[in-house]
RNA sequence: GGAGAGGUGCUCGAGUGGUUGAAGAGGCACGCCUGGAAAGCGUGUAUACCCCUAAAGGGUAUCGAGAGUUCGAAUCUCUUCCUCUCCGCCA
């Protein structure tokens, strides 16, 4: 969530980069000034009150120390007085606090300059392209379809044991998924990324620390019995690694990646739109994080898209870099990069990755910090990250557009990892 | 799941009602000492919020979390979470 410091300093121009994602914030931030200056007020009050308690309590004790006790008891009576005042202005003080942090969620992060007007899809601006869009024949057929053909996946045995969105991936399929889990790995460790292997249920506070937990509760699966929740990104626990965490500047910016099985119950999902490996309820992805300081953020993000970039082109998949207008951005980011790559023969692109700087919207929830080294002081740190890559799209790219009267070729990065060259 | 022990600052560790934000030790930082280093000596070493602010300064809260008793709680009571040990189960 923003900072009050960032509101309250910066009023006029909060509202105006609002406005950019589409959010009127006018009113909402006109009352949060308003229940801050409260809060301020209230908790001056309070605190007075109690340090005169503290004051006495200590005369007190003297008193009784030294055996007079008609005056101790006599100053007992001026305590009660205080005490009542103190509870209710505590009382009152947390419930402005309540209602300020209430809305302050509701309030998304505010987008970098950078951010192009718009407020939907059609609207964001391809940065850059590359790679060449295969010319498929008339008899070029959709994933799904040469998933059932070579036996890779097998989307009704899935439904049989699990549901719809559980794939079951099988031989070449299978070996295709753990190839690139190793190869998307072993690249981001070259590029500098410590690998991690996290938990894949998390506890609440890690929900609310990068702002699944409250609003977006429904898209977590959700294990009551222990109240913890299935991670929908890897995202989720490699970030949280970093709560209430003060960093020194010396280890900045953090470089984390992590594989990990992401599961997503996205409610609203219809058509084309979840066909096949298109839109699944668990899935792969390999994640990268970082976390920066302010200054170097922006920078850290550049690379990032760089490293996502290389990837694809590796893959040898036709892609394109979207810069996502104000209105498509998600709540909590303040600039991201969508990779899509071309689907041949569903002719589509496909999302594959997105990559943000969140600034310090994620890292004020999650209390991460560092200490700066030359005065010493502490501030929020910026988190980035990106999928680096998700799987199902990409395999379904590949199989399309490498198909081949033959079988479907297998991008020579990776046959390294896959052991064979070609599916068929 | 059953039984027991415990959660204190960067770490270890003392502390069973009153100048304890917290002894002591270690670590770390800076300074002195040294030709250099070690040792030694000295100083410093939490976070959030509020007031005042140019700076300085002052206040409040925090000893897992929450509630209670009390003029006063790290210390007493209750609730809760977590960790460890033994047993059971088990990849």
């Amino acid at each position: 969530m923003l900072t009050l410091k960032n509101i309250t300093e910066s009023k006029d121009e909060v509202i105006r980069r609002l406005a950019k994602k589409c959010f009127n914030g006018k009113e909402i931030i006109e009352n949060v000034i308003s229940l801050d200056e409260k809060r301020r007020n209230v908790q001056t009050q309070l605190d007075a009150g109690l340090a005169e308690m503290n004051k006495l309590s200590k005369e007190i004790g003297d008193l009784f120390k030294q055996g007079k006790q008609a005056e101790a008891n006599e100053a007992k009576v001026k305590t009660t007085e205080i005490k009542e005042a103190s509870t209710k202005l505590s009382d009152e003080l947390k419930t402005i606090e309540a209602e300020l942090n209430s809305i302050l969620v509701t309030i998304p992060n505010l987008p970098h300059e950078s951010v192009p007007e718009g407020r939907v899809a059609e609207d964001n601006l391809v940065e850059r392209s590359g790679g060449a869009i295969p010319e498929l024949g008339k008899d070029a057929v959709p994933h799904w379809e040469l998933a059932k053909r070579y036996d890779l996946i097998d989307f009704e045995l899935g439904v049989k044991i699990t549901g719809a969105g559980f794939p079951v991936y099988k031989g070449k399929g299978a070996r295709l998924q753990r190839a690139l889990i190793s190869f998307f790995l072993d690249s981001a460790r070259e590029a500098g990324y410590l690998e991690i292997q996290p938990p894949y249920l998390v506890n609440a506070d890690s929900g609310y620390g990068t702002g699944q937990l409250p609003d977006k509760e429904g898209q977590m699966y959700h294990a009551t019995a222990d109240d913890l929740y299935l991670i929908p990104t890897a995202e989720v626990p490699v970030t949280n690694i970093y709560r209430d965490v003060i960093l020194n500047e010396s280890e900045l910016p953090v470089m984390n990646t992590a594989y990990s099985a992401c599961f997503r119950r996205e409610a609203g999902s219809y058509g084309k739109d979840v066909r096949g490996l298109n839109r699944l309820h668990q899935f792969d992805k390999v994640e990268i994080v970082r976390i920066d300081k302010p200054e170097h953020s922006y920078q850290s993000l550049t690379e990032m898209v760089d490293y996502v970039q290389s990837l694809v082109d590796k893959l040898e998949l036709p892609w394109r870099i979207l810069r996502l207008c104000g209105g498509d951005m998600s709540f909590t980011s303040a600039l991201t990069f969508d990779f899509e790559v071309y689907s041949a023969a569903q002719q589509r692109w496909l999302e594959v990755s997105s990559v943000s700087n969140f600034e310090s919207y994620q890292a004020n929830r999650l209390k991460c910090r560092y200490r700066k080294a030359d005065d010493k002081k502490i501030q929020l740190c910026h988190t980035l990250n990106g999928s680096a890559l998700a799987l199902p799209r990409i395999v379904a790219a590949l199989l399309e557009n490498n198909q081949t009267p033959d079988g479907i070729r297998i991008p020579k990065t990776l046959i390294p990892y896959t052991g064979f060259d070609i599916i068929d």
